[in-house]
DNA sequence: ACCCAGGGTCATA
DNA sequence: TATGACCATGGG
């Protein structure tokens, strides 16, 4: 345990607050949220979610039903909507093989958590990200999710060489921090936080509140 | 007119 | 194992 990785945490909350991740009011919500999310602003995907609501389709059984191309017109704010139309059908086909299509919820009973995650893993559209995410903020099990804001941060503050895995680096947080899904939930999110603020591919330190620490800031 | 976003898959070497 | 092409909308 390095009491370093968990004074970040501390410092990025008490400049931001709680997040209250996931924003979504349920967990199918997330689980879209989290295909929908791929490579895309967040601000898109909101809209694309505000559509299948409004098109009574955020629910399993009524995005099976869709037609693929009624489908991906609903999503089209969040781009690569015809990917990204196989991808949510592939992960509701997979609920539904596992009987949690009406209460996705149930998927944390159907395996064992390294288990499941495979078994997310082999849908297709479910890489690594997009399983983790829906493991801790749909399902709320014990996993740490790691993305590119993630990489990039700990890169440029000297703890990571930046090459690592995403194995590594989730291995690299669940060794230095102590074992709380609450302090995952809330660490990843105010990575993100501070990421589309300041810490993008073209530094924007201005502000940041870890300039103190951050040899790119100096 | 650029750059970028809370990735993942597939073909190829 | 490790690159590179591809997917697409929308805000800064």
């Amino acid at each position: 345990m390095n009491p370093a990785w968990l004074h970040i945490h501390d410092r990025l909350l008490a400049a931001f607050g709680p997040q209250h991740w996931w924003p979504g009011d349920t967990p199918f919500e997330v689980m879209t949220g989290a295909v929908l999310t791929q490579n895309t602003a967040w601000g898109n995907v909101e809209k694309a979610i505000a559509r299948l609501k409004a098109a009574n389709a955020l629910s399993g059984r009524a995005l099976l039903d869709l037609e693929p191309a009624t489908l991906a017109d609903l999503i089209r704010p969040a781009g690569y909507f015809n990917v990204k139309t196989r991808r949510l059908k592939a992960l509701c086909a997979y609920l539904e093989q596992e009987g949690a299509l009406d209460d996705p919820v149930l998927l944390a009973q159907a395996a064992p958590l390294p288990e499941l995650r495979r078994r997310l893993l082999a849908v297709n559209g479910v890489g690594e990200e997009t399983a983790d995410s829906i493991l801790l903020y749909a399902l709320d099990l014990q996993v740490f999710v790691v993305d590119a804001y993630t990489r990039r941060l700990f890169t440029r503050l000297g703890r990571l060489r930046g090459d690592e895995r995403y194995s590594e680096i989730q291995a690299a947080f669940t060794a230095h921090l102590p074992p709380d899904r609450a302090l995952y939930n809330e660490y990843h999110a105010l990575i993100v936080h501070l990421g589309k603020e300041f810490c993008r591919p073209r530094p924007r330190c201005g502000a940041c509140p870890l300039n103190a620490q951050c040899p790119v800031a100096g």
